[in-house]
DNA sequence: AGAATAGTTTAAAATCATTCTAAATTAATT
DNA sequence: AATTAATTTAGAATGATTTTAAACTATTCT
């Protein structure tokens, strides 16, 4: 395979999805395929992984020219999380972070900035995990590892 | 050792410290022993391991008849966590929470009451975690187990 | 298609944990 | 005891998120 080749796979992998499979999704998932749910798709699904918060889809959904409410906004990422679309990320102060990457997988998370990075889950190990008592079961597990640049 | 020498030494692991010990503590931190700071020392040190928020220890407080500024607890409680006297789990949605166990160890998080439990940090075993990208550290790492009961 | 309905979006207000402010108080030092 | 510097405090401010209730829109029904 030629490397023009790869690059055009690459692409197809990361390229936009059609309003039409957007719809499609939502519909799936049970949600009404509404202007702001397609646009919103739209940004996050068939796209590289991308960790966003309701702030910030804000200011990129402004940027690119389109006018939507903030609560519209938390009310559609909390019901992207709810279908199953988004995992929520409970790690990051003060914000809640939705990551487009379903599979299961850790993070770093900049202290500073507070910029999350996914942790490929295929090399990571954790064992020892003592059972949960009678009654309980577990939702998720998420490791954080909380870094920091180094001053000099 | 008899049984009864063992429970001795179990309730002198927990037992309230002395105001004097509590002083100790604070200078060694270089923190000034105020009387706020003794009475949450009081509270916090020597005692059995506890996770608390600033709200929770503001009506423990006000429970055992002492008056102080909500904002007092949260000073006091980043003062002793910047002097290394408590460790900060960052897991809990909407609230900060200290924890007076200083040991590297991990938590089960209740999703419903929002209730930390350790998880004994010996038995549990964590690899192939990748290195970090240059002039980045670490600065802590955090195993978050959610779980809920199940309702039936 | 047009009307009925149920779900959605919206701006603005409310919420709530946390932080800030500036004045009053207290601990340490002289 | 007087001075200085740190601490506490009440109350205001902050900021992310949620709520409210009215306007809007997608879907269903006829």
């Amino acid at each position: 395979m030629s490397t023009q080749n790869l690059e055009i796979m690459m692409n197809q992998v990361d390229a936009k999805l059609s309003d039409v499979h957007i719809i499609q999704i939502l519909k799936d998932a049970g949600l009404r395929p509404t202007r702001q749910r397609i646009f919103i798709g739209g940004l996050l699904f068939g796209q590289e992984h991308r960790h966003v918060s309701a702030d910030i889809l804000h200011i990129q959904i402004s940027t690119l020219g389109q006018k939507m409410a903030l609560a519209t906004i938390y009310n559609c990422l909390h019901q992207f999380h709810k279908a199953g679309l988004l995992k929520q990320v409970n790690a990051v102060k003060d914000v809640i972070m939705f990551d487009t990457n379903l599979d299961y997988h850790h993070h770093f998370l900049n202290v500073d900035t507070g910029e999350l990075t996914d942790i490929d889950e295929s090399t990571v190990s954790i064992g020892g995990v003592p059972s949960l008592p009678d009654g309980f079961e577990a939702e998720s597990m998420e490791l954080i590892i909380r870094v920091k640049q180094l001053n000099n």
